[in-house]
DNA sequence: AGAACCGTAACCATAGTAGTTACGAATACC
DNA sequence: GGTATTCGTAACTACTATGGTTACGGTTCT
């Protein structure tokens, strides 16, 4: 645990689910695949991905065919898109503060650091932006010409199922 | 309280060493000066300052006299510099995960991922490297010469005294 | 009907953040 | 030397965020 991991959650999965509309046409991921494959629990994928489909980047299915989809091109979904559906705020916040706190010292450093973080996230915003979940799956497609064969998993869904170990072999 | 406060706090005290150092000579900023400005607790100043002292950017001295004063040039320190020293680690690290975990679908996958969010701490990196605390002093008296009459801010050292009310009038 | 999904709420353990108190050490001033 | 002022730090606390876990309900396919 500990350390936000929604994001990193998040691109992973919505990752996963464009592989899968790819790899296996009408056979969406499900949540159980993607939490075995990202390691974290089912539910918390759920959450995340019940986050990002307010924001209208995903949708669902329910019943035995059902996972997850993305709802629009994956080049027309950034990494900005996701960070800002799954996070409050970007990082580089200014803490509110009263603004009488400050005074004849450095009565304008207030604003100026807020400048200053403001510079911070939209140098951020600016990089999520323009990386695209196209991009990224592209790239992984590009490694893995590289590779070697790999050992199979079969029967993917079924891996994670919370009632069989409950702990998915996770350390903290 | 809460969302990590560090960087801001650090940032806005060493600016405000900055200031006491070229505004009066001699007498470095306490404590409990900077935490009224800050708004936050005289303790939690000296936490931060302590840990910036140890990563060689400010020192501290004790007694009547004492305060905080920046022990590098104001032009060789950065934003990042203060970053990298109160906090671990930069947003976006892909979280630690079993290698087993993934499988013949997207076995390179964690590898892209962990590559594009390197990219975005590079990124986050190139831009806090560029601001350095001088220029931050710079933009402050910029602002400054625009301003109009301030009220002053007698004894600034003896303001928010734990003891004298103890909550600093600071709301959650 | 039953199995396999998602949807959510509820509860819990853990950990990070920062406020608060307390006490000790160093320094300046009388 | 005594006192006031400052930093240094440990200890304790309250609060919050995170995510694991369980449980139950609703859909959909077979």
């Amino acid at each position: 645990m500990q350390r936000n991991s929604r994001f990193a959650v998040g691109v992973h999965a919505t990752a996963l689910a464009l592989i899968a509309q790819t790899q296996r046409k009408g056979k969406p991921v499900t949540s159980n695949a993607i939490a075995a494959m990202v390691g974290v629990h089912p539910v918390h994928v759920r959450r995340v991905l019940g986050t990002l489909r307010e924001a209208g980047l995903v949708e669902s299915q329910p019943g035995p065919l059902g996972g997850w989809e993305l709802s629009r091109q994956p080049s027309e979904i950034s990494l900005y898109d996701i960070y800002l559906a799954l996070e409050p705020e970007l990082p580089f916040e200014m803490p509110a503060r009263a603004p009488e706190a400050c005074c004849r010292f450095a009565p304008d450093l207030p604003q100026v650091l807020a400048d200053v973080m403001d510079d911070a996230k939209r140098a951020l915003q600016q990089h999520l932006s323009s990386v695209t979940l196209e991009q990224i799956v592209g790239w992984q497609w590009d490694a893995r010409s590289d590779d070697t064969a790999r050992q199979s998993c079969s029967n993917l869904d079924k891996t994670g199922k919370p009632s069989s170990n409950g702990t998915l072999g996770i350390q903290s």
